[in-house]
RNA sequence: CGGGGCGUGGCUCAGCCUGGUAGAGCGCCUGGUUCGGGACCAGGAGGCCGGAGGUUCGAAUCCUCUCGCCCCGACCA
C-alpha cells in the first residue's frame, strides 16, 4: 500500500483515525460490501493476540467453546419482547434460499441468545446439568446506519459467552467475573485503562435485567464501550422454556448470562495509543515486536552488516528489514507507522563498536546498547513500554474525569464536544437511574456511560435532574 | 434513513462549468549511482474515467438511476 501522510489528531480526529488504520495496514473498507471492512494481516494478528489472551482466560474459568448457526429463524428473535424491539431495526434477513422464497425467513445473527436459549432448553433438565458455561467465537451482522472501521461495522468478529445457572446469585457472579476478565485484558494486555460499571436501565442490553460494561476513554475524550456482560435473569429462560429440576425437585427457569467483546477493541487500542506518526501497538499485542534496519554503503560492508543483523535477529526473535533499494530512512517510517514497538538500527559504526541502536516507538528515544546485552535490553524496553503506555493512558483518563454538580455544568463541559472537536471528558455527576435523566443528557448528546462498580468519589448526593437522593456519582460522557 | 461532500492508473488529485475517447506528482518495473530519518538520474509498464441507462455524429465532461466511501444528524458492540 502506498504510504501517505497522516492527518494530525489535532486537525481532524476522525481523519487521523482512518489514516492510522490504513497506513498501519490494519484494515481497509470492503468497498464492495456496505459498511464492511477487510481486516488485513497486521490487524488480524492483533485480533489473534486478543483471542489468545481472552480464550485462555475463558478456559481457565471453566468455559468451553462451541459454535451455533449463523442463521436464526426469524420467529426466535420474537420470543423475547425487549430483545426483538432492540434488534429489529438492525437485522439482515434471508428470505430466499435455493432459489425459493423461504416459508420462514432466517435472520443473520446479530447475537445468539435466542438460538442458544433454544438449545439450552433441550440440554438442561436437572440442577446437575448446571452451570452451563459456553463461549462462541463468531461473526455477527448488525445493519448499522453509520460505520467506522473496527468501531462499528456491519459485520464484525466477536466472542459471545453464554451461561446458564441455577440461581440468580450465581449468574450475577458470572457476569461480574467475566467483566473482570475483560478489564484485566484491556488493562494488562492492551494497556487500555477502563472503568467497570453498571449500565442504566435505558442503556442496558435488550432483554437483560442488568448490563455491565467496561468503558475506556479515547484520546479525544470520547468513551468507548469496550466490553459488556449481561445478567439476563430468567428472561430468555422463560422465552425458550429453559427449565430444570432443582434439588428440591421443583421446576425452575435457569438464570442466564451473556458477555462479549469484539473487534471494536482494536479500534479502542488504536485510539488509545497511536500518535501523529501512526500506529502504536503495545508490545504484548504487536505481531512484530522488533525490526532490525541494517545500514550500509557498499557491497562488502553490506555483507558484514546483513550477516550481523540476521545473527542478532535470530537471538532476539526480531525481523530484519533487508529489502534492497530502500533507504534506511524509508524503512524507519515504514515500521513506525505500522506500530512496531522497537526498531533496532545496525550500521558500520555500530558493528565496529559492537553496539546496536534501540529505538522505542512510543517515546522515540534511542538507546545505544552493547550487542551482547541486546536481548536483555530489548526485553526491558518492551516491558517498560507496555507499562508506560498504560500509565500514560491512565493519566489521560484521570486528568479528564471531572466533577459536576448541576446539569448545566455537565452541558457546559460536554455540550459542544464531538468526535472531531475532541476535548471530551468523563463527567462524574449525581444522577438517578431513570429514563427521564438519560433523556435530559440526550438533549446535548451525552449519555450515562456507566455507574461505576467502585465509587472513587464522594458517595451519595442529590440527582442533578430530579433532586432525589442517589447513592453515587455516575460517569457521563460522549461516546462512539 | 435525512442533509452535505466525493468516486478519474496502486495512492493523492487536475480535467467536467464552455462534450471531440486522459494528464500531473507520488508509487511500481529495469539499469546505474546512493544508503545513520521518506535518495538521485535515465528508461519503462500501467487507467476508458465507480456501475447501468439515456441525450448526442461524438460523453470522464450533460441527464436519470444505482453502488460505495467520508462528514453531519436520528439508532447502536
Amino acid at each position: 500500500m502506498a504510504e501517505s501522510p497522516i492527518t494530525p489528531r489535532s486537525k481532524d480526529f476522525a481523519a487521523w483515525y482512518q489514516d492510522v488504520v490504513l497506513q498501519g495496514d490494519m484494515a481497509e473498507p470492503a468497498e464492495i460490501v456496505k459498511g464492511c471492512m477487510v481486516i488485513k494481516p497486521n490487524g488480524y494478528a492483533v485480533w489473534e493476540g486478543l483471542q489468545r489472551e481472552l480464550d485462555s482466560r475463558f478456559k481457565e474459568t471453566g468455559h468451553q467453546n462451541v459454535y451455533f448457526p449463523l442463521l436464526i429463524p426469524q420467529s426466535f428473535l420474537q420470543k423475547e419482547a425487549e430483545h426483538v424491539e432492540g434488534f429489529a431495526p438492525e437485522l439482515a434477513v434471508v428470505t430466499i434460499a435455493g432459489g425459493k422464497e423461504l416459508e420462514e425467513p432466517y435472520v443473520i445473527r446479530p447475537t445468539s441468545e435466542t438460538v442458544i436459549g433454544h438449545f439450552f432448553s433441550r440440554w438442561i433438565q436437572s440442577w446437575r446439568d448446571l452451570p452451563v458455561l459456553m463461549n462462541q467465537w463468531a461473526n455477527v451482522v448488525r445493519w448499522e446506519l453509520r460505520t467506522r472501521m473496527f468501531l462499528r461495522t456491519t459485520e464484525f468478529l466477536w466472542q459471545e459467552g453464554h451461561t446458564a445457572h441455577a440461581t440468580h446469585g450465581e449468574a450475577i457472579a458470572e457476569a461480574l467475573r467475566m467483566l473482570d476478565i475483560y478489564a484485566e485484558v484491556a488493562e494488562q494486555v492492551m494497556a487500555m485503562p477502563v472503568i467497570k460499571g453498571r449500565k442504566t436501565n435505558s442503556e442496558k442490553f435488550a432483554g437483560a435485567l442488568q448490563s455491565y460494561s467496561i468503558e475506556a476513554m479515547m484520546q479525544n475524550g470520547l468513551a468507548l464501550q469496550s466490553g459488556t456482560s449481561h445478567d439476563l435473569g430468567q428472561n430468555f429462560g422463560k422465552a425458550f422454556n429453559v427449565q430444570f429440576q432443582n434439588e428440591e425437585g421443583r421446576l425452575d427457569y435457569v438464570w442466564q448470562t451473556s458477555w462479549g467483546v469484539s473487534t471494536r477493541l482494536i479500534g479502542g487500542l488504536i485510539m488509545t495509543h497511536s500518535d501523529d506518526k501512526g500506529l502504536v501497538l503495545p508490545p504484548k499485542l504487536a505481531p512484530v515486536k522488533a525490526v532490525i534496519v541494517p545500514i550500509f554503503r557498499k557491497g562488502e560492508e553490506g555483507g558484514a552488516v546483513l550477516e550481523a543483523a540476521h545473527k542478532i535477529a535470530k537471538e532476539l526473535g526480531a525481523k530484519v528489514d533487508d529489502r534492497p533499494g530502500q533507504t534506511p530512512g524509508a524503512k524507519f517510517f515504514h515500521w513506525e507507522r505500522r506500530g512496531v514497538p522497537v526498531v533496532l538500527e545496525l550500521g558500520p559504526r555500530d558493528l565496529a563498536a559492537g553496539n546496536v541502536v534501540l529505538k522505542r516507538r512510543d517515546t522515540g528515544v534511542k538507546e545505544i546498547v552493547p550487542r551482547e546485552q541486546a536481548a536483555e535490553k530489548l526485553q526491558a524496553a518492551l516491558a517498560r513500554m507496555q507499562t508506560d503506555l498504560f500509565e500514560k493512558a491512565r493519566k489521560h483518563l484521570r486528568d479528564n474525569c471531572v466533577l459536576a454538580n448541576s446539569i448545566d455544568e455537565v452541558q457546559a463541559i460536554l455540550g459542544d464536544v464531538t468526535a472531531e472537536s475532541g476535548g471530551g471528558r468523563f463527567v462524574m455527576v449525581h444522577l438517578k437511574d431513570d429514563p427521564a435523566c438519560d433523556a435530559r443528557l440526550k438533549e446535548f448528546k451525552a449519555t450515562v456511560r456507566c455507574i461505576p462498580l467502585v465509587d472513587e468519589y464522594d458517595g451519595a448526593g442529590t440527582c442533578v435532574v430530579t433532586g432525589e437522593r442517589v447513592e453515587q456519582r455516575v460517569v457521563v460522557g460522549k461516546a462512539y
